[in-house]
DNA sequence: GTTACTGCAAACTTTTTGCACGACA
DNA sequence: TGTCGTGCAAAAAGTTTGCAGTAAC
């Protein structure tokens, strides 16, 4: 746990540079905001983001949460996670990764790997422009998923729900 | 453009099959649709979807189109898109592909290629889950975007908007 | 003291749902 | 003929915007 705490507070301490050297204000909103996404590994939308800042700032209105993390993403400290549809979810993590995606509950998480980091775009992409970055999506079924269906029995096989 | 269209063709003929298999009734605008979709690769949303219909039943609705789309998505016949935030997209194309995302426009183009279809998930994705397909997004500027920034020289070069 | 940020409310966009009529099998 | 699908309208969910007061610098 040091390892990911010491992380965390060096992303703190990023942002709040960060929104200095940019002339934007340093408010207690966008603190407490920052501070939530950054302690946070699970991908968030707003709204769970904003209940979470809730608890600190209780007079924190939704908006003002829209509001930071556009400002955030658009210094380029945090980034949307552009993998599902549904709610926009936001990431603090700018190392390269990769996501692993649950097709049930929409569960989605980081996964690190040199391999899947070692993919490179293949010629056929220099046709349709320039290529700045290579992602990799895993979809399949969590752990928690899996676990539910061989209780309950396989209750549904159809499309991508996520 | 023969290959193209024996495709399209073939896609409509499976749509037809299989509404029928799932007793599922073959109206006009649930074939309108499924043409206009199969017959497309640029992964429209549902208001371009309902645009192109509407020329030729100009009395189909919205919701219809959404009703249409869910149920195609459902039997397995289209698949969203699930590559960036925004309106929702389908894609006619299930065959094993990747995609080419345009940051700037956000423009989606499929990427077919053998060396992209050779990535396998990595070991350390085993303890989220089972991994049931593996895609991989490129992300950069279109041709098209290009063009228009060398033009007009750069405007701006804040976070991802898709 | 300025200027930018916040909270509130209202608007806007995308998608879903309830219901009565009409079309498919 | 019975059931399913459609169109309309209204609602729900997610997100953005205008404005007046408040807080940061």
């Amino acid at each position: 746990m040091t390892r990911a705490h010491s992380e965390m507070v060096e992303r703190i301490g990023r942002f709040s540079d960060a929104l200095k050297k940019s002339r934007l204000r340093l408010t207690h909103q966008r603190l407490e905001v920052a501070r939530e996404i950054a302690c946070n590994t699970t991908h968030p939308d707003v709204e769970t983001i904003y209940q979470g800042v809730r608890q600190r700032i209780p007079t924190i209105s939704l908006d003002t949460v829209y509001r930071t993390l556009a400002s955030l993403a658009a210094l380029g400290l945090i980034a949307r996670v552009s993998v599902s549809s549904g709610p926009t979810r936001y990431d603090a993590n700018l190392a390269r990764h990769h996501h692993f995606l649950c097709t049930r509950c929409g569960l989605i998480r980081d996964v690190c790997s040199a391999a899947l980091d070692a993919v490179r775009a293949p010629e056929e992409a220099n046709d349709l422009g320039t290529v700045e970055s290579v992602e990799v999506q895993l979809r399949g079924v969590c752990e928690a998923c899996a676990g539910k269906e061989s209780l309950h029995g396989k209750e549904e096989g159809h499309g991508e729900h996520w």
